[in-house]
DNA sequence: ATCGATACAATACGATCGTACTGCCAACGG
DNA sequence: CCGTTGGCAGTACGATCGTATTGTATCGAT
């Protein structure tokens, strides 16, 4: 074996490098040389370790599947029960526009594609899939109001922090007054539930 | 004067084709050969009509902001009260998922260059300033509970009509089911409103 | 009838795209 | 010690990109 080199590192660093592209400008800046620039390797070096702007294009979107599941998995770790946990996982999403803008426009970018593509599409309806049906356990084991019923509440929370984190991408609404509207519809579909104001970001509204 | 040709008209026509191949394909796809060859006419009319890729763009981006405003206002029209306004608002807007897949589809492809691109980024400020206002202010008249800031509920409803306009069109739920949760919400937070239960079109929740 | 302006088509051109290919260097196995 | 193998850079090439330019037909005004 000649040198040896972590192979998968070095693809991620690429399709990292991809990503930041497909963020700035859209899945249409994104270009092998404009890739080996950005991750400052030669265009050489991008075909070796991808056999084409597909095979790229693909290991991006996983990619930005995974930043986003990291924050979110990070996010919940040291949840305190049902309730903060789902509390955790809403607030790390509708966070993602600030923390994470990245793979979040990385992922509108790539939503276009998503119709069209089976591959990109069946990586989207399967961690949706995957994450309703999280959701929708942690609201029937948060103790919800009569009238929730939790596959739909899981739709609507998946949603309503979806919709925000777009908000807060834009800048139409800060992280924390999308924060204090998560929590405020927690309170309303959760009364059994402490889904408590020690909020760990800024939780002031504004307007 | 010459042969006389609707120069707003072609303009839109041919900004509908790019809108389509941005639908399609992103932003990447917008080529002036492309958007030609959709649009049934020759390259050298593309750019008689548009100084060039931007400006094609920059028109395709305001067709699209008009496409959803026309299919809003359309839903909006024979409104009984501001409730049942508010009601069909966003009813309309989840439904663009089915009803203006391309808008909604294009609006995702230019929302990734919105960030960095003044012009986009104000035509989507301005737009959702303006959307955020109308809704408080239907809400604040629709007879809202007592817990109920018409700002933030505003941005609350703005983001699930949102967040489940994407879960629609990318197949996650389906539009009855979508706008029944937005029903659900309605009726939460607006007790002294009558939301209808004859809902214009079809509303049977199924999961 | 002629002239100018406009609609529209077609071509030309430099830049850049994705991909294929070639070559060099370093590291292990024999 | 040498050959093979993989990391890596550089170049070549056909296709296509955006744009500039040119040419032609058609209408309205003079």
């Amino acid at each position: 074996m000649p040198k040896q080199v972590d192979h998968a590192a070095r693809r991620e660093e690429i399709a990292q490098a991809a990503l930041r592209l497909c963020a700035r400008d859209g899945l249409a800046g994104v270009t092998i040389g404009q890739v080996a620039q950005e991750a400052g390797v030669s265009k050489g070096l991008v075909q070796h370790y991808f056999a084409g702007k597909a095979d790229l294009l693909r290991a991006s979107a996983h990619v930005m599947r995974g930043e986003i599941e990291r924050r979110i998995l990070e996010a919940v770790r040291d949840a305190r029960g049902p309730a903060d946990t789902l509390r955790r996982a809403l607030l790390a999403v509708v966070g993602l526009g600030v923390t994470a803008p990245i793979p979040l426009l990385a992922g509108h970018a790539f939503l276009a594609r998503a119709v069209g593509d089976p591959e990109i599409r069946d990586l989207y309806r399967a961690g949706g899939d995957a994450v309703h049906r999280e959701i929708a356990a942690l609201v029937a084991a948060s103790g919800p109001a009569a009238d929730v019923d939790p596959g739909a509440e899981a739709h609507a929370l998946l949603g309503l922090a979806r919709g925000l984190a777009d908000g807060v991408l834009l800048g139409e609404l800060a992280v924390g007054d999308a924060a204090a509207i998560v929590d405020h519809h927690l309170r309303r579909i959760l009364p059994g539930a402490a889904t408590g104001s020690d909020s760990p970001s800024s939780s002031r509204p504004s307007g």
